[in-house]
DNA sequence: GTCTATATTCGGATAGAC
DNA sequence: GTCTATCCGAATATAGAC
């Protein structure tokens, strides 16, 4: 009889393994022999679970979008106001920001390793767009606060010495309480 | 007598086409030989005029931050308001933005591969900040503007579909003015 | 171990000012 | 012709992949 595993549950397992790797070590510099080996496997059985390097990278990042979205919106009900949300995971990026610039370094150094190439591309946009989405879904659409909650990771990149949360989280409630005032249809 | 050239000049023009062969291939991938042959001399030659690749970057970066920060503001004068220097500025950033972002993924490539190597982090922080102080000294301190100039770059980076430089330019003038407002110490 | 590719070095060749 | 900054590119050393 076979050895028995749990085949989803193995994927998953990898997967977690693979993110801390590759958000270390970036994707180029990431050989599958050190990934296999990180992960106490062999590339054998790396290649038994997924086909491809892009593959393991690709299902990783969309398993830690989902992760990130369930985690940063636990805590919100229906009845906080925007502004009440805005600040909850304005607070939750604060505390996971490390990750989230680590994230940040990773998807670029993919998108440089694979040229231009579409489906590349199409994989980062569409995970950028996928927290977008869900943060204008909780706070509203109002134009610029997306693009501010992006400046206030890089800017903790590029300066980590010159960082205020702070007064970025009340630039952000001024947009918001601003899209409020034109009428509500703030579209960025 | 040896034979004579400007010594100066054949730096600057050596850094001048070094800045597109590293945008083009980032830091990690382009080789001294390829820089060489790309610029049209041998390693020995390059050698001869910089002690090393690192000081090679190093240099050719504060270059380039020099040239943006006299192209940004020359047709900026004392006479305008500080909302008509950020209109101005912001249409700088718009029309360069290609070059802009292949500036930051080049920093990323850099400090990827540099670890965290001091002189790594203080050179790009360095960068950063000259950037960033020049233009609070054009447009005022106002809290999250100069965030917001970063997100706009990188969501350009990530979601090239969508952008709306508009709505972020009037939401920079509400923080401006909502800084104005306060009290004008508006410190970020 | 071998093989490949890298950053850097160095002895010599060259050009052109005097 | 002399002199030397300039330029060359094979050689070196080192690191990493396999």
């Amino acid at each position: 009889m076979p050895k028995i595993v749990d085949h989803a549950k193995q994927r998953a397992d990898l997967l977690e393994g693979a993110f801390e790797l590759f958000a270390d070590r970036g994707y180029a510099a990431l050989s599958m022999r050190d990934l296999a080996r990180g992960l106490g496997v062999t590339t054998g059985t790396l290649y038994h679970y997924f086909k491809s390097k892009d593959v393991i990278f690709e299902e990783m990042v969309l398993r830690a979008v989902a992760r990130d979205l369930t985690d940063a919106t636990a805590e919100l009900s229906e009845e906080l106001s925007a502004s009440e949300r805005l600040r909850l995971i304005f607070e939750w990026i604060q505390a996971n920001q490390k990750d989230l610039r680590r994230v940040l370094l990773l998807v670029f150094d993919f998108q440089r390793h694979k040229g231009d190439d579409p489906l590349a591309k199409g994989l980062v946009s569409e995970a950028s767009a996928t927290y977008r989405r869900e943060f204008e879904l909780q706070v509203g659409a109002a134009p610029g606060i997306w693009p501010l909650i992006l400046g206030g990771l890089i800017q903790g990149i590029l300066e980590p010495s010159h960082e205020d949360g702070v007064a970025r989280l009340q630039a952000m409630e001024t947009l918001l309480l601003g899209a409020r005032a034109d009428g509500g249809s703030g579209v960025d």
